[in-house]
DNA sequence: CGTAAATATTTACACTCATCTATGTCTAAG
DNA sequence: CTTAGACATAGATGAGTGTAAATATTTACG
């Protein structure tokens, strides 16, 4: 039902902000992952995955730094995942996840435009 | 009415992303910098901006890019504004608005951490 | 002053989203 | 098989958001 690519590759196809108008399909594909991070739980997800030791971290970890349900942080790992700025990997009882640095860069060079 | 610091000036306080976790109040302040980028509409429209000729643009240049009534365009122009993101200048009967790519920029750092 | 043009504000509404509670699924250990 | 723990899903609710229509504000020019 789906027929959009994720937005990861979306991101890496396109030249920084400042160089060119985006093209509207362009726009909609970028959207979801600056969607996806516009959130303040989410972005402390983002770094506290991506700063944790061995750039992984299990659910059991995340868990205790918010006051929040452990169902609405799964709800938030999963549309970081969604987005493709998560990798999910399950390990025995645990599930680990992993920060797409690769993902983040390219935003990066999309919004800063520093270099290419 | 409202007491909380620019965006602007909170996202260029902290480390990037996958270097140490974001605080709590860090990830409230750069959440709305996001939220104002995360529309499709807004991107192109910082988009259109950032690589106008001279850095700036009037609305009357960018009502035509879109197929949206020029309300909603000066609305997201106003979330733009008002998450630091566009400068405003009125000059004559035209209003110009400007990237701020330094705002930008450091926002690309928080992401994409490539140095410091 | 009066009119026209450029842009902003207000109001209203459909839609999305963040969160909770309750429940389900999977794995490991007795 | 049963029980416990880790994590996900489902459904509900209240808050927020994108859009349009109508209206207001500002500026330029006769």
């Amino acid at each position: 039902m789906n027929l959009e690519l994720t937005p990861v590759q979306t991101v890496a196809c396109c030249s920084p902000l400042s160089r060119e108008p985006l093209s509207a399909t362009e726009a909609e594909g970028i959207a979801p992952l600056l969607k996806a991070l516009a959130d303040p739980v989410r972005l402390r997800l983002m770094s506290l995955v991506a700063s944790h030791e061995g750039g992984e971290a299990c659910v059991c970890d995340l868990n205790g730094a918010f006051d929040l349900s452990q169902p609405t942080i799964s709800h938030h790992l999963k549309v970081l995942h969604a987005a493709g700025l998560l990798e999910r990997e399950k390990r025995g009882v645990w599930v680990y996840y992993r920060a797409r640095t690769d993902a983040l860069a390219n935003l990066a060079t999309l919004i800063g435009g520093h270099s290419k």
